[in-house]
DNA sequence: CATAATTGTTAGCCAAGGCTAAACTGTTTG
DNA sequence: CAAACAGTTTAGCCTTGGCTAACAATTATG
């Protein structure tokens, strides 16, 4: 243990970006990503899954390639993992559904997508970057963050 | 082809987060996220590695993989690739340095990185869940968003 | 200065998430 | 109703980014 705790342990909010954070609250952050990294993948295709069921009535294979411009192959193995994780139901050659879990993941993603890709428009952002930008973003953005989001876009539209 | 391309082509921003992108924006928003991620952590590595540099003088593996809480197996493999990709340079048993390439990137990874961060204290999110959100959300942030979020946190502390 | 502790590297393992090619199933249609 | 086409699955490959364990080099210390 080469890095020792920084200078002083004083908390300093107010102090921009500079210092590096304490050894463990960096470890956190990064921490932090990277499981945020494991789901986000799986999170994407339940809510993916979610939406087509609820605009088109039924959700293929095929379909989900072509949105997330993937290879039918990687989805099939994907929904395979989904099934493992009792996320969806499929028969073979039939069109997926959400099991309980499943739906619930897929509204919870689908509301913080929501928040995200309002908020940045309430912001000023254009709609098709705002789109792009909601897609990264929203697996990294806390509760909290995410409330005062809700908050900012309230405020914008009452304005 | 199942997936025609939702109804009409109307360009209508107004209307919320419903209906179903067509399918080649779709595609585009998850092809730049699945690319953001090839690249993020490549960016995590220099960037750090330019902050270690700066405040401390140098960089050590062993401090890599006590901030990033990764072992040193991890850190040493990432190494190699980041001499590869000529972003950094190292001996054996020495610090790290970062090539011109390196420096650039540090710094434009530094740059975003604390636009973010400011951004969201200027919102109203508390420190540590900030850099959490930050350190998640800066890859993910177009030019077009992130000058936007400057403005916002210049105005915010001008009043 | 010899040995202990720390730091760094290598080898070899694993899972995830891509891909292509080939095989199989279901549906449409001549 | 058979053949062609569209959709799905499987097999097998690759790269990334983790890990542990074992070994090597450097640095610190009794």
């Amino acid at each position: 243990m080469t890095d020792s705790n920084s200078q002083a342990s004083s908390s300093a909010p107010s102090i921009p970006g500079d210092a590096l954070p304490p050894v463990e609250q960096h470890a956190v952050q990064y921490a932090t990503v990277r499981n945020a990294h494991e789901t986000e993948l799986i999170e994407d295709y339940v809510e993916l899954i979610g939406d087509l069921l609820k605009h088109r009535g039924e959700a293929r294979a095929a379909d989900i390639a072509n949105r997330m411009a993937v290879s039918q192959a990687t989805v099939s193995k994907m929904i395979r993992r989904l099934n493992e994780l009792e996320l969806v139901t499929s028969k073979p050659y039939r069109s997926l559904f959400l099991t309980e879990a499943g739906q619930k993941m897929a509204e919870t993603s689908r509301a913080r997508h929501d928040i995200v890709l309002h908020f940045l428009r309430a912001l000023g952002v254009k709609d098709s970057t705002a789109r792009i930008d909601a897609e990264g973003m929203e697996h990294h953005v806390s509760d909290e963050t995410l409330a005062i989001m809700q908050r900012f876009t309230e405020q914008q539209q009452n304005s």
